[in-house]
RNA sequence: GGGGCCGUAGCUCAAUUGGUUAGAGUACCGGACUGUCGAUCCGGUGGUUGCGGGUUCGAGUCCCGUCGGCCUCGCCA
């Protein structure tokens, strides 16, 4: 080692040391006589001196940011009144008497310890001095956490690492696929995995029943704020196990993560609610339960009323649903409210976004209360429970639209109205969703998770008559309003799965054609088995309290999947091209 | 593919809403200074206002297009 010690260890105990360190000038004070530099590493910063009596002011007062050098030197008490309290060494500093630069550095466009932090494209294109940020490291350091402790918990708990294929066979269902073209079979494509799912499940055939990989995904889908092209999950499977079992399985990780990660004590088990009851209270598969404003159903009282709106909505099949901020009436103006209605209409495809507020007499107030008679607003007042001071939100639409609208609107009011600590953690469970939803473009029924899901046993005589009732043995983790992971139980029968490719519309040869290994598979004494995948990603975004999955990952991509570091992706020679059997047509 | 926000000095931002020579802090360069830790003080360099077109007597500012970054709907079994 170049170093005797990090910038981060030096304490009063090294007292009269002479010792080396290496490391980045984090920042230099130049008294002319006298040079401070703080030298800094991943371990923390150490004050260095220059002294005239070490005869390298000169050189000293040459350094500048993000130079590398290695100093020899005295550890010495700093003088009374110059100790500096911010940083763990700051009882002592190096005397300098001797300094090697290592390396010097060009100007930096922006410091790690600069105080405003730059564009987000101007961190990613230098993404190596974005990484020496406090904030970058600590997240790191923290990923790293949790990945280990996952590791850790599932070997003591006997499952096997085992590494699956990046190079595999596209399939069409799902996800759109990032595709490798085939040198030696030319017009032949390996796809990315979008999830080890088809090797895991063949894994349990295999007999090793417990397994487990940190495995990195890919979906060539169009990116958000926690979704990246290419993603961690720790992918697990385990055999002879029902629902309760991998849950359970899970529970204890969650526990053990809270523990040792953020130091809290979760009781287990987790609760559970069932995706009907989470769609009908809160408009969303995935609620935060962090805190309440649910959603009502004032549909029986909206269908009897002269309100068009209202009424009209209730008798075309859909519903009149709200939700209620206490006591902030105020805190809405005619602009906000206009927001709020312009955002539900251009996002979520709402008709409007009805409002009603309720005045210091108990009345509701609000542009459409003429269209009511007092009777009805009493009774839509009594069903959301509102009292003086309170605004309530409505939508009047189709099912799926007041899910996404008033989900959208709880979540934003939520944040906005400060109803709950964003330092809180609410870990809890989804279970039972939907087998089947139905797509109306496309006319026909899609697996709402993969076509290898298993259906609850209560549920099996539906597939002819109501297959939209059908539950999946399914169960999603949610962590603050987060999907943070989701499984289900495999189908281990082949009858079960040829029906339900059946109403998939996928006939026996397609099937053949895309899963028959698998299927061949299930044929030879393939055990019950389930499992799930946890995103790692959104695990330390939740656990690091971050706003953005690009902050969870070292070398992130840009919201149209460039590196801008890298400036991936980038052409390719001709001779590639050739290579490969392929061939670039201009737009 | 749709909607929205943003792009001015190396960096972070300002520019009285279309009006004189585009400013500040910081970084950088030079000078002074032996106890600072956001060092201080003095001086200085630095600009195709992302790019292209248009409107106008006049455009950083308005319009159209384009490139890039971010948020979002669709999409993500």
């Amino acid at each position: 080692m170049l170093r005797t010690h990090t910038c981060g260890e030096l304490r009063a105990d090294n007292i009269d040391d002479t010792v080396t360190l290496c490391g980045w000038v984090d920042s230099t004070r130049d008294h002319g006589g006298a040079v401070f530099v703080d030298l800094r590493d991943r371990y923390g910063k150490t004050q260095v001196v220059f002294g005239p009596e070490s005869g390298l002011v000169e050189e000293a007062s040459a350094l500048r940011s993000e130079d590398v050098i290695k100093v020899i030197g005295s550890i010495a008490a700093r003088p009374e009144g110059t100790v500096n309290e911010k940083i763990d060494t700051g009882a002592v500093e190096l005397r300098t008497s001797e300094l090697e630069v290592l390396n010097k550095s060009k100007t930096p466009p922006f410091t790690p310890s600069q105080q405003e932090l730059p564009g987000e494209d101007l961190r990613l294109k230098y993404r190596y001095l974005d990484l020496r940020r406090q904030q970058m490291q600590d997240t790191l350091v923290l990923r790293s956490k949790i990945v280990n402790t996952m590791r850790q918990y599932f070997d003591e708990n006997d499952f096997i690492d085992v590494e699956t294929p990046i190079l595999g066979r596209s399939t069409p269902e799902g996800a759109r696929d990032y595709l490798v073209p085939s040198r030696v079979h030319h017009k032949h494509f390996y796809a990315l995995p979008q999830s080890p799912q088809l090797y895991k499940q063949i894994m349990m055939v295999a007999g090793y029943d417990r397994y487990v990989q940190v495995a990195r995904c890919f979906r060539d889908e169009d990116l958000r704020a926690d979704r990246q092209p290419e993603f961690t999950q720790l992918d697990l499977e385990m055999s002879f196990v029902d629902a309760d079992d991998v849950i359970g399985m899970i529970d204890g990780l969650v526990q053990r993560m809270a523990k040792e990660v953020l130091d809290l004590d979760v009781q287990l088990p987790l609760p559970r609610m069932t995706y009907d009851e989470a769609m009908e209270r809160f408009g969303h598969d995935a609620p935060d339960l962090r805190f309440g404003m649910e959603l009502i159903n004032c549909s029986d009282i909206a269908e009897k009323v002269e309100f068009r709106v209202f009424s009209g909505a209730v008798s075309n099949g859909g519903v009149v649903r709200g939700i209620k901020a206490d006591g902030v009436a105020a805190d809405f103006s005619r602009k906000r409210i206009d927001e709020l209605t312009e955002w539900v209409k251009q996002d979520f495809g709402a008709k409007g976004l009805a409002w009603f507020r309720v005045e210091e007499d108990g009345s509701l107030w609000s542009p459409i209360s003429k269209n009511f008679s007092d009777e009805e607003l009493a009774a839509i007042a009594e069903r959301m429970g509102a009292n003086v001071g309170d605004i309530m939100f409505f939508i009047a639409d189709s099912w799926e639209v007041s899910c996404k609208a008033l989900a959208a609107l709880r979540k934003r009011l939520g944040a906005e109205l400060s109803l709950y600590d964003p330092a809180t953690m609410n870990f809890s469970w989804v279970i039972e969703f939907p087998m089947f939803e139905f797509d109306e473009e496309e006319q026909r029924w899609n697996a709402m998770h993969h076509p290898f899901t298993a259906p609850r046993e209560q549920d099996m005589p539906m597939f002819e008559t109501e297959p939209h009732s059908m539950r999946a043995i399914a169960y999603d983790l949610v962590i603050n309003g987060s999907e943070a992971g989701g499984g289900t139980i495999r189908i281990h029968d082949s009858a079960i799965q040829s029906k339900v490719f059946e109403l998939l519309g996928i006939d026996a040869e397609t099937a053949r054609d895309r899963f028959g290994f698998l299927l061949d598979a299930l044929q030879y004494g393939a055990p019950p088995h389930g499992g799930i995948a946890l995103g790692i990603d959104r695990w330390v975004m939740l656990f690091g309290g971050l706003e953005n999955i690009r902050d969870c990952i070292a070398f992130p991509k840009t919201q149209k999947a460039a590196d801008l570091m890298t400036e991936a992706p980038g052409g390719v020679d001709k001779r590639q091209l050739r290579e490969l059997g392929i061939k670039t047509v201009d737009e």
